[in-house]
DNA sequence: CGCTTTTGACCAGCGC
DNA sequence: GCGCTGGTCAAAAGCG
């Protein structure tokens, strides 16, 4: 891979700018669970600060059809990169013709792991053998993967809160981490929104939260006008221009939000002016989340996160 | 009682 | 084919 940026582990710049999909990055090297080395990301995917995945959607014209962001596009045929890509979206097939209907929804051909019920338990070889059949059979479908979207996030909480309502299925060790990665579901009927959040073990101050799939229904919290969707809402990022996806993070993304926002200011408006007055009965949670936020603008360790060629927090 | 969390088992995909 | 790992299931336990 052709890159200017070797020294900086963050930062992977693909030379091929013909189609946006290719502006490529890697998630940082203390990010245990997401090796850098075999994980390239898509840095649309990998956006600080906790917004939810529906504004993001929203926010980035995330529909299925979009065909301006195209956004974490990867061609699962031609990847391959590894079985647990942050960012590789799906997208099976289409990806030669360009940029139209890139992210597709196909949630319902997807779930074929989501499942069979292993009801009755091993009634002998004739079950098995049928069993194994069927999954021969599967196999050969690909599942096509939910765009996912990454946030680091600076929190003592591990599962904060984004206004769904989830369930937690699942908990698995990291490898080399002594934090464990949680998984959850969205609670809401039909909704095959997932996330997964794990701690980072070089920074356990940061949390890894990772949404896939978009949510079938409005928040239970309707945010209306909160933080989140205030600051995706730049025109000048948002807007369809000729620049590079990745550029206009940088330019514009970057240099508005990041030097004058640190992510807990960003999470803490969020919670102040939002939440509270909308989730009553979170009320409380919420204030504790507060109180564990620290409220430090030490903004370093995201600043060594982010490509060297990133605007920087001035130093007063 | 209903919902959520915990946790061991299971499954699928990938690399060797 | 085998082993490793990530992801998911589902029974049991916990909680309000």
């Amino acid at each position: 891979m052709a890159n200017e940026n070797n020294h900086n582990p963050f930062y992977q710049h693909n030379h091929h700018d013909d189609e946006l999909n290719n502006s490529n990055f890697s998630f940082p090297q203390n990010f245990q669970g997401f090796d850098p080395s075999s994980h390239s990301t898509n840095f649309t995917d990998y956006l600080h600060g906790s917004m939810d995945y529906n504004t993001l959607s929203k926010a980035f014209d995330l529909s299925c059809s979009s065909s301006e962001m195209n956004i974490s596009s990867i061609d699962d045929n031609n990847t391959k990169k590894s079985s647990v890509g942050i960012s590789e979206t799906l997208n099976s097939s289409e990806s030669s013709s360009s940029n139209e209907a890139v992210i597709q929804e196909d949630s319902t051909k997807s779930n074929k792991k989501d499942k069979q019920p292993k009801l009755g338990c091993e009634d002998g070889d004739d079950e098995k053998s049928k069993k194994e059949k069927e999954n021969k059979t599967k196999k050969k479908e690909k599942k096509p993967k939910e765009p996912r979207f990454a946030f680091l996030t600076k929190s003592e909480i591990d599962h904060l809160e984004d206004g769904y309502r989830w369930r937690k299925y699942g908990q698995k060790a990291v490898k080399n981490s002594p934090y464990p990665r949680s998984y959850y579901r969205c609670t809401s009927q039909k909704c095959i929104v997932k996330k997964r959040v794990e701690r980072s073990y070089q920074d356990p101050t940061i949390v890894m939260t990772t949404y896939e799939g978009q949510h079938n229904h409005h928040c239970p919290a309707t945010l209306r006008g909160n933080a989140s969707s205030m600051l995706f809402s730049s025109p000048s990022l948002f807007a369809p221009t000729s620049m590079g996806l990745e550029q206009r993070l940088h330019q514009d993304f970057l240099a508005q939000f990041l030097p004058s926002y640190t992510q807990n200011d960003i999470q803490q408006q969020m919670f102040h002016q939002n939440l509270p007055q909308i989730l009553p009965h979170h009320q409380q949670q919420q204030q504790q989340q507060q109180q564990q936020f620290q409220h430090h603008h030490d903004y370093g360790l995201l600043q060594d996160l982010l490509p060297s060629s990133f605007p920087r927090k001035q130093e007063p």
